[in-house]
DNA sequence: AGCACGCCGACT
DNA sequence: GTCGGCGTGCTC
């Protein structure tokens, strides 16, 4: 018998099938992980086929070992392995590599062995107490606890002392075991309330269940009980004897979440996160493998669990920026999880309030199903959103960081004993040119997309065709020669609001204060608790919990994101004004958004004023049409980066010749193609160029394909590249 | 990624 | 004379 094995080295000149024997007295099976003579040395390995006759003349060498006391990668996932390479273009290693805990690789993992105490077999608690002497005091505590079943040496030696477990068992009244403890992540379950679904809610499982797609969108806001129906979906699939993968996006993973699933499903469910020590993930995962449990509940990796017959997978908040890989392998876990759905035959929900632009659009078109939620289950209403003109606080010569009306509400908020956030979006700061006196923001002429700001040559380039502007002196709208916009930092904003209200007690969350384990949590409780009236914060604020007590939220530069150089830009600002305002308000107490913008008239803060979701999709959806982006095209990025910047930029340029060469024979194919340094030039000492692309037929592959077979018949010596599709930054 | 083979400079 | 620099090539 012949094993193909891929060798565990990841370098793309090593990335193929290399042919072994099978020696008979090894029982091994495709998906085994296997020690093998590679060179003049030894490599670990993945078998991923049996043949019976190799089908080279090379000689072949056997395989010396196995490496598992099970196999750990199911068939499913070899055949998610082929796809996702072909696909994406990925190293077969690399793809692998995200099947397993990383702790497995390089023979690292030791089973943790304890000594485990129990009352020995056919001795009673009571019969075990009438031989102990009066004065065994330690003895008998132990026993008492025996009755109640097990417990670890360990802990019984350290309260009632090792000589009296030695003594018990001496006398033949205990028995102590080695066992192979499982490290669990603690995780205090909260009481599981329970819940009777609304119809609506009811209506939403039957349709995921036994609707006629299987695919979902499950659209509903904030409050609107998505959570609950996931619990509903699942609790059936299991009683099916089936799996069930639930994802949420990193920051939601907070021990309260992982509580609500674990007090209805107990030990069934395991948890797969960054947060677990490589101890715990390892055992969570071979829980998984093992069907100890069945349900696998994690950040975006949790989409590889090793679960076997899968009946449902969730993505909750699937427009999340944290789904998608951005380092190598990358990968789009919403296309992940399709795969895998169709190979079990399960049912796969996408939850959101503000779904992608993508996702919405094949549920209007049919291809998924869209199930809509419409009440809320807590009964509050969406907070009064209020759009603040800056340019205009700028005329009436107020200069500062916050609105005049953001600075009323604070101090009443303050005097109601409320409390109030403030989000400040630095994404994509100060890389675009606008002007503070009108708003006017220099775009692309050709693309609709803002230019980027580059330093080295004082130039303004379009990074989606690569046009460059030269930077205007004055506004070209109104003249003005102020066009710059500063840096403004979360201390910058304590620092005002405290000049302002020197009583206020402020939370700051950001980069810097969360930089330690737990402290992101430690802020957000502490917020909760209400031990700071204000919370000013970035990005990291969006998400998180519930504050009942927050009445007012800012959100300072909203427009930050909406010309950052990306077509996503209105989409993101969307997402995040609509999250940022689910934070304030309650049932019984009204919310207020005050949103600071330079654009106060841009259609987003329209749509996300009224909370139209629908308006803003059909608006964007239009533009995205027009102006030729994805969805409606596919944005292809060849990356290439080297600390030789002569190779980097010789091997960007023959590339970008050939798929020059490829687009004279196929204009049709393309929208625009164009090679430029990367915004971001250098990177760790390696040089980085790059070539984007824009293909007209986004399902098409042929063309992708093509690019892929250019790039991998490059010399890349010295050279690492890779290609990348709808990039979700372009540093 | 490793590791060996191989062909040119300054040292006991 | 040879020890050792790291360029190039191969691994079933």
């Amino acid at each position: 018998m012949i094993a193909e094995v891929i060798v565990d080295i990841s370098t793309s000149e090593i990335d193929k099938i290399f042919d072994y024997i099978v020696p008979p007295d090894l029982a091994l099976q495709v998906g085994d992980r296997v020690k093998v003579p590679f060179g003049r040395q030894h490599t670990e390995g993945f078998i991923v086929r049996m043949k019976d006759k190799a089908d080279t003349t090379h000689p072949l060498k056997p395989i010396t070992a196995k490496l598992d006391a099970f196999t750990p990668i199911l068939p499913e996932m070899i055949d998610l392995m082929w796809r996702m390479c072909r696909e994406n273009n990925l190293r077969l290693v690399d793809v692998l590599r995200l099947f397993i805990p990383a702790m497995m690789r390089g023979g690292r993992v030791r089973e943790v062995k304890r000594h485990f105490v129990t009352l020995a077999e056919n001795v009673s608690f009571e019969s075990a107490l009438s031989t102990l002497k009066a004065n065994a005091v330690n003895q008998r505590a132990i026993l008492s606890v025996l009755a109640g079943g097990g417990e670890w040496a360990a802990i019984l030696g350290e309260q009632y002392g090792f000589s009296a477990i030695a003594a018990l068992a001496e006398k033949g009244l205990v028995k102590v075991s080695e066992v192979t403890k499982r490290r669990r992540p603690q995780l205090k379950p909260v009481a599981d309330k329970v819940v009777t679904l609304n119809d609506e809610q009811a209506a939403a499982v039957q349709s995921i269940m036994h609707g006629d797609k299987d695919i979902n969108l499950l659209f509903g806001v904030t409050g609107s009980g998505k959570t609950e129906i996931y619990l509903k979906c699942i609790e059936e699939v299991l009683s099916e004897g089936k799996t069930a993968i639930m994802l949420v996006p990193e920051i939601s993973l907070t021990p309260q979440m992982m509580g609500r699933f674990r007090a209805r499903f107990g030990d069934k469910v395991a948890v797969l996160h960054s947060g677990l020590s490589d101890g715990e993930r390892y055992d969570e995962w071979v829980r998984l493998l093992r069907g100890d449990a069945v349900i696998a509940i994690g950040a975006r990796s949790a989409v590889f669990a090793p679960l076997k017959n899968v009946g449902i997978i969730i993505i909750d908040e699937e427009h999340d920026g944290s789904y998608i890989s951005e380092n190598n392998p990358r990968y789009v876990t919403c296309e992940v999880a399709e795969i895998r759905r169709a190979y079990n035959g399960a049912k796969l929900v996408l939850g959101s309030a503000t779904p992608s632009l993508d996702t919405f659009r094949r549920a209007k078109d049919g291809e998924i199903g869209l199930i809509t939620l419409r009440s809320r289950v807590n009964g509050t209403s969406m907070p009064e959103v209020r759009v603040v003109d800056m340019c205009l606080e700028i005329r009436s010569g107020n200069n500062g960081i916050l609105s005049a009306e953001l600075v009323d509400r604070l101090g009443r908020t303050l005097k109601d004993g409320n409390q109030s956030m403030i989000f400040l979006n630095r994404r994509g700061f100060a890389s675009f040119m606008i002007c503070k006196k009108c708003g006017k923001v220099m775009k692309c002429e050709d693309c609709d997309v803002s230019l980027t700001w580059h330093k080295e040559d004082n130039l303004l380039k379009c990074h989606y065709c690569g046009r460059p502007y030269v930077v205007p002196d004055k506004c070209p709208a109104c003249g003005e020669s102020d066009m710059r916009l500063g840096r403004v930092g979360t201390e910058r904003v304590i620092e005002e609001i405290h000049r302002l209200f020197p009583s206020a007690r402020t939370l700051r969350m950001d980069k810097d204060t969360t930089r330690k384990k737990g402290s992101y949590d430690e802020i957000l409780s502490a917020f909760r608790m209400g031990e700071a009236d204000i919370l000013v914060g970035t990005q990291m604020i969006v998400k998180g919990h519930d504050f009942p007590n927050v009445t007012l939220v800012g959100i300072l530069d909203a427009d930050m994101s909406l010309y950052y150089e990306d077509y996503h830009s209105a989409e993101r600002t969307f997402q995040l004004v609509t999250q940022m305002s689910g934070r304030a308000g309650r049932a019984d107490k009204p919310g207020v958004v005050v949103l600071q913008t330079y654009s106060p008239r841009h259609y987003v803060f329209a749509y996300a004023r009224d909370n139209d979701y629908e308006g803003f999709f059909r608006k964007e959806i239009n533009i995205r049409e027009v102006t030729n982006f994805p969805p409606f095209t596919k944005i292809v990025r060849v990356l290439s980066s080297s600390e030789d910047e002569e190779r980097a930029l010789g091997v960007t340029k023959s590339m970008l010749a050939k798929i020059r060469a490829y687009q004279k024979e196929h204009p049709e194919r393309f929208v625009a193609v164009s090679g430029m340094k990367s915004p971001v030039k250098k990177i760790e000492g390696k040089y980085r160029y790059q070539i984007i692309m824009r293909l007209t037929r986004p399902e098409e592959t042929d063309t992708l394909f093509h690019v892929y077979e250019i790039v991998n018949a490059e010399d890349k010596k010295n050279v690492s590249v890779f290609v990348e599709i709808n990039p979700q930054n372009m540093n």
